[in-house]
DNA sequence: GCAATTGCTGATATCGTTGTCAAAGAACAT
DNA sequence: ATGTTCTTTGACAACGATATCAGCAATTGC
């Protein structure tokens, strides 16, 4: 039953005939109270539909019930899947999201950040990648002494609040099952050196063939930057080599759609004469033809914890989250089959 | 050179000896300020390094300086580029975006949004498809007296601050791209009922035959939802008619996707046999092989335009922006060839 | 029985701005 | 010289919450 005129904690108060201290006692879950008298000022907030101001508490308390979600250029699923985990815990919580574009590159980053942080009041960041392995970002926000958590860092040791998911076991996984079907002359496509992601991804890779004393064949390795174009060229490079391989592994999806496009350019059949993993599960790894392999990370699920564990140290009253390791899955689809002869 | 605490209005005023009405009546730009102390102030904010605190004039003036950007659903290249075309906006007159989910099936969502809206005390609404179709949603946004630029709107001669792109047009001028290079058997995937951009694609297609005297096959239209999935569904149904179009016109690239996917996993050849068009470019339109002919819209401007609109109503000081209908550009590529035989 | 502690409550200051209104002086008209 | 208007300025209240601190009972300890 709200009216024109918003509300205040005064008519509160006066129709529940007590302070308005007492009303903002009960409104923050403050304790002695009586029992009695935060039933009737809960009945008086019912009945007159009152709302806190959040400006005038932002401007009293020096916090704002906004978080702000850092991102750089990303790949926009994963952004997209990102801002929709981040939202579930913001609505449950009643904190807002502004989002902040940022570029890795600008040298001040730190301080605009920081400065925006300071103007907006705002309670706290999600970091992702790439501007989660900056160190000397993260170290500003630190020094600053930011509220933040990292989606995907670089370095778990040194950071105490993030997600992370497994993305050195996910390659080294999928490889395996790569070798299990017969393959052995495969070629990997990296992602771009500034995320920590691209050479964990590798590693994961390189590590398993290692293992089974397979070769890697350099000819076969490029690097990439996530984007489809600069899978697209890997894939022309590596199948212009004198000896194809029989498999390519990118490190996302888009560089997987590039390489087949590449290769149905080139009139080589998928999966017979090649097969074709990715990377994130992304809708086009379901959407091509052939549909791609990969491996899904819970992203929606993971922004979502992130929010946790940030709120967490916000707000000093939900249970404490943990930081957490989420785990990959294989997606095995039309792309990669058994070798053939 | 600002310090650990934060500099205030108060600091200012002492340091350019002024009362602090006057820093007031800089910072905002009011008239009746004579240049010689509107320059004191001007050094000792710069000297300070102050920076208004927000919160405080938002209580204080009722105006939160955020905007929120309303959405249900959209294709997520969509929204992100809608993002930033608006935080680049936001970026230039110092707002902030905050992003607000919705169901456009939830009964309340008028009184929800109108509730959020008093809550935060958001200076304005970016609106988008479908919601932007929702006549009783912007109804009650009228009656709230709130401000809000639509993008997409139904109706335009209802709504004064809109951005729209011609999509009648487009669809119109792609047909007869279509019919010019000889075909005359055509199918077409209707989008979701829900968005008024669905009705108008269809009749400009509808029209553009129509008016050449080729007969419309009504096996060959179905309705879609603007998903992948449903354009694979629909596009099976067409390939299993008795006899096939040779084109098929999908309204947006997603679900041309899905039909280019059903044709590969039919064997039929495209596009010799079987040529399909798209609708936005949508990245997925060059990454597929072949690429797909689709339409563009500069969806990014047109976000950026419509910031601009609602800013210059909320912000009474900058020249107001007018609404705006922006051209879609035919993009022709290999999904689309001349008629053999 | 009296001091000390605890639980509950309210009066009032405060956060950092903008709004109201009145005053002082300059400029102009009579 | 006097009244009127315009420009420029500042003192102080107000926005709507939270913070501080003090007061009053009720409970506890000895």
């Amino acid at each position: 039953m709200s009216n024109q005129m918003s509300v205040t904690i005064k008519d509160v108060s006066k129709d529940a005939n007590v302070s308005i201290k007492t009303v903002s006692r009960v409104i923050n879950n403050e304790v002695n109270v009586s029992e009695d008298t935060k039933d009737r000022v809960l009945q008086s907030i019912l009945k007159l539909g009152f709302k806190p101001n959040k400006n005038a508490q932002s401007l009293r308390s020096k916090r704002s019930y906004m978080i702000a979600l850092l991102y750089d250029n990303p790949n926009k699923h994963y952004l997209a899947d990102i801002q929709s985990g981040i939202l579930q815990v913001c609505k449950e919580t009643g904190y807002n999201l502004v989002l902040q574009e940022c570029n890795y590159q600008n040298k001040n980053l730190g301080t605009e950040i920081i400065e925006f942080i300071r103007d907006f009041q705002i309670d706290g960041l999600i970091v992702t990648p790439p501007l989660s392995d900056m160190d000397d970002l993260l170290a500003s926000l630190d020094n600053a002494k930011v509220h933040y958590s990292i989606i995907a860092p670089s370095d778990k040791r040194t950071s105490s609040s993030y997600v992370s998911s497994n993305d050195y076991d996910a390659t080294y996984g999928m490889t395996n099952e790569i070798i299990s079907k017969g393959h052995a002359n495969i070629g990997f496509i990296k992602g771009h050196h500034k995320h920590s992601a691209s050479s964990l991804r590798y590693k994961g890779f390189s590590d398993a063939v290692t293992q089974k004393n397979i070769p890697i064949n350099s000819e076969w390795v490029k690097e990439g930057d996530f984007s489809f174009d600069s899978g697209f060229s890997a894939g022309l490079e590596i199948l212009d080599s004198p000896i194809c391989p029989s498999v390519i592994f990118a490190s996302n999806d888009y560089m997987a759609a590039g390489v087949m496009k590449a290769a149905q350019m080139k009139g080589i059949k998928i999966p017979s004469e090649l097969c074709i993993i990715g990377f994130d599960d992304s809708p086009i790894a379901e959407q091509l033809w052939p549909s791609l392999s990969t491996i899904r990370q819970p992203v929606e699920e993971m922004a979502c914890h992130a929010a946790k564990i940030l709120l967490g140290t916000v707000d000093g009253l939900s249970e404490k989250t943990e930081s957490k390791e989420f785990k990959s899955e294989l997606i095995l689809r039309e792309s990669l089959v058994s070798l053939s002869g």
